[in-house]
DNA sequence: CGGGAGGTTGAGCATGTTCAAAGGATGTGG
DNA sequence: CCACATCCTTTGAACATGCTCAACCTCCCG
């Protein structure tokens, strides 16, 4: 399982879908350049895999990554050997932006399945932001957007029990496999290992097989051949502690269209950092 | 202790200091004009009681918020009657530009001590940037290291034990304190119940009492007044799981000269999102 | 002096951990 | 195409960290 097919897009099409386009288009109209630019920025892609480091420290400059086929992950390394997963990375995910913010090995970027990245110069960046008012203003969205899952992971660590946990983290990764396409109903597919999800949890993988297992005996979830179901979404919204009429951050906010006027965003702040 | 003075500015001196100008000072060069212009900004700061809430849902488009006195909490309640407090705010922080992303009355921002704040409104916010490039870089780099921080809170929740948690936050809120000039020497104000201290870091008061306890005896730490001393950091640091060299994220990234070049930053995307 | 908020302490309990072992699944190399 | 190796899951039993409940204390402030 090295070097075997990318077992991504959940259907039948070998059309390439543009999941960073779709991602955006939903958080700003995009015009036809627009796609068009996107498509540009995702052309590209390369293999990475499965295993591999994708970012460490020193890379300061370097590129930024747009996941285009696979599973990715956040981590961060602790001295007692101890790993933290800060969240994984799925089709249409920019690797954040923010790397360089970091010191020394700790936060890489992985790549849990083998995947597709395209690499993206600061350069292509900059010129896409700037010609492209529309990317700017999705982008910034998406800033906001994964800024909100950081905080729902932190409730989740900290108030939440492992059941809790484990039901909130995966209506998170159905709601965002569906943001961009990528369910089959109530299904997507979930790569991960018992143990990789308890490094995001914060529970050890014994204990989130224990759940697991108990989840699918209460007929909650289902899951055969690395796809995961979710059999009764409102109970497992229940367990994960949201409430009734819960819309997940990864939605328009609503008086959507009123604040989107024009003009790139991101744009500037972005070459000012880098 | 519901409207008596404002216990927080480190010392002596009733020159107002302006903390929010001092600390964008440290991620960018900030001209005269600038400063000036975070000077009004911070100009009309209001009195809030403690406990109090500063912001709830439904103020979708309100103002923001810069916190000048005191010291606040972002925080959000569950359904079963639980808190977690995502983090705190000390002088010189904005309340968050994106609340407005939540929902109902989950994620609010409430006074832990009593408070003054200056309301800005967007207006005047999106013209702070557009006129102060310095301004707009500095407070890019504010929202990157806020991110960073709450990254550095999952990996506590998840991945350290109580010591590793107290040790680490109170690590983290040092080297916040310092970077606004509010230590003094190995000590700074923190006016936090146990009871807070453990909705943040996902421990019971009980239980926060308990090992803070232990580190009082262990000379790691030394409390009186709502003035907490560092008096080991060394071995506070190795407690949280930092590394030796470490250095906090809360600085100024290496080669950042070379970064700042110019023009506004923030703006845009500011203006395009309000 | 009395009330209240916050800190301290104890005893029993529970959720989740550790260690260990065995049972699939899956892919690789012979 | 089978056999082995590896990775992942499953299960059990003992243990531990942190929780709950409950009481008491102490300091501040009115």
């Amino acid at each position: 399982m090295t070097k075997t097919d990318l077992p991504t897009s959940s259907s039948h099409g070998s059309m390439k879908q543009n999941y960073f386009a779709l991602k955006l288009s939903k958080f700003a109209p995009l015009s036809e350049a627009d796609q068009a630019a996107l498509d540009t920025l995702a052309a590209g892609a390369e293999f990475v895999a499965k295993g591999k480091d994708l970012v460490v420290e020193g890379d300061v400059a370097s590129t930024i990554f747009l996941l285009t086929e696979g599973m990715a992950m956040r981590y961060h390394t602790l001295p007692n050997g101890g790993r933290q997963i800060i969240n994984f990375l799925i089709p249409g995910d920019l690797c954040s932006m923010h790397i360089f913010l970091s010191r020394k090995r700790d936060h890489s970027i992985a790549a849990v399945t083998p995947i597709r990245v395209a690499p993206i110069s600061h350069k292509s960046m900059a010129h896409c932001l700037a010609h492209h008012p529309g990317v700017s203003t999705a982008l910034s969205w998406v800033a906001i957007q994964e800024e909100a899952v950081l905080q729902e992971r932190v409730i989740s660590l900290g108030r939440r029990d492992a059941r809790g946990r484990i039901a909130h983290l995966v209506c998170e990764l159905f709601w965002r496999h569906k943001a961009v396409g990528l369910t089959d109903d109530q299904a997507f597919r979930l790569p991960l290992t018992q143990e990789e999800l308890g490094d995001a949890l914060g529970l050890t993988q014994v204990h989130v097989n224990r759940v697991m297992r108990i989840f699918y005996e209460q007929k909650l979830i289902g899951m055969e051949q690395r796809k995961m179901c979710l059999l009764d979404l409102n109970r497992l919204q229940r367990i994960a502690g949201v409430e009734e009429d819960y819309l997940h951050p990864i939605r328009l906010p609503e008086n959507f269209e009123r604040r989107c006027e024009s003009s790139k965003i991101y744009h500037d702040n972005f070459n000012n950092i880098y």
